[in-house]
DNA sequence: AGTAGCCAGTTACCAATGGATACTATCGGC
DNA sequence: GCCGATAGTATCCATTGGTAACTGGCTACT
């Protein structure tokens, strides 16, 4: 039975719905917490690398190409030796940091309860 | 070299922070859009299954069960003939529904923008 | 009596994504 | 003529996600 209540849930049930798709995208491991990085100020390879830490070169070449094929962040690469490449949010880019700040806080704001709910399904409650 | 500016992003750059642990958790592919798929309402294991229509039913017990595990969603089992398992948003699930909307909502407006530049990318401009 | 079907999964196996480590090109300095 | 810095590739391994088939309890149909 399919009820008005079902359609006013948005399309999220169709997998074409533009939720679904960008979810798809920066939902990722690392997507968005490198848009989150860039926040204040272009970054170079190296910055964002070292800053998440535990990033494989590999698959952050594969994230920062991604988000420039998305239209949110362009790389500038200066022909120096040793090469310098810089990455920046566009303005698309930076009017998802809003929305991803939101979730941000949220998780600081919980995650000392996210945490505490882990211990206490692990316990067997 | 380490500014004052650097620490002003944030600890985005300590990997324990709250913010990668919960991107972390909610950044996997099916996690998000379960959420905001309970948003209006409980919902039964083959209601989310059919309603997000790609997920092999292994990978969204996975889903569900991590959110359990977090204290987002709750499990009911009812002991009938068919088995009856609803899902419901704890009331911290209900709360993380605002930040994702506002991820959700930047979806919509954008998906269009993000489809265009992947076609100019793709066209190799 | 036998069988088929419903729901909420599980099991076994395969594909895709992510990760660790090593390597490359360029050039200036030692 | 060798080293180091940067921004990556290349190669191989691990972890996650996907496919298809099966389970189990009970009901309904034949």
């Amino acid at each position: 039975m399919v009820t008005n209540e079902q359609y006013a849930r948005g399309d999220l049930f169709n997998p074409q719905c533009g939720t679904r798709v960008v979810l798809d995208r920066i939902g990722d491991k690392w997507t968005a917490l490198a848009v989150l990085l860039l926040q204040h100020g272009p970054l170079r390879f190296t910055e964002l690398r070292d800053g998440i830490g535990s990033v494989a070169p590999k698959v952050l070449t594969q994230t920062l190409r991604r988000l420039e094929r998305d239209g949110l962040v362009t790389r500038e690469v200066f022909a120096e030796v040793p090469p310098r490449v810089v990455y920046t949010l566009t303005p698309m880019g930076s009017s998802l940091i809003k929305p991803l700040t939101a979730v941000s806080e949220w998780a600081e704001e919980h995650i000392v309860a996210i945490n505490h709910a882990q211990a206490e399904y692990d316990a067997g409650v």
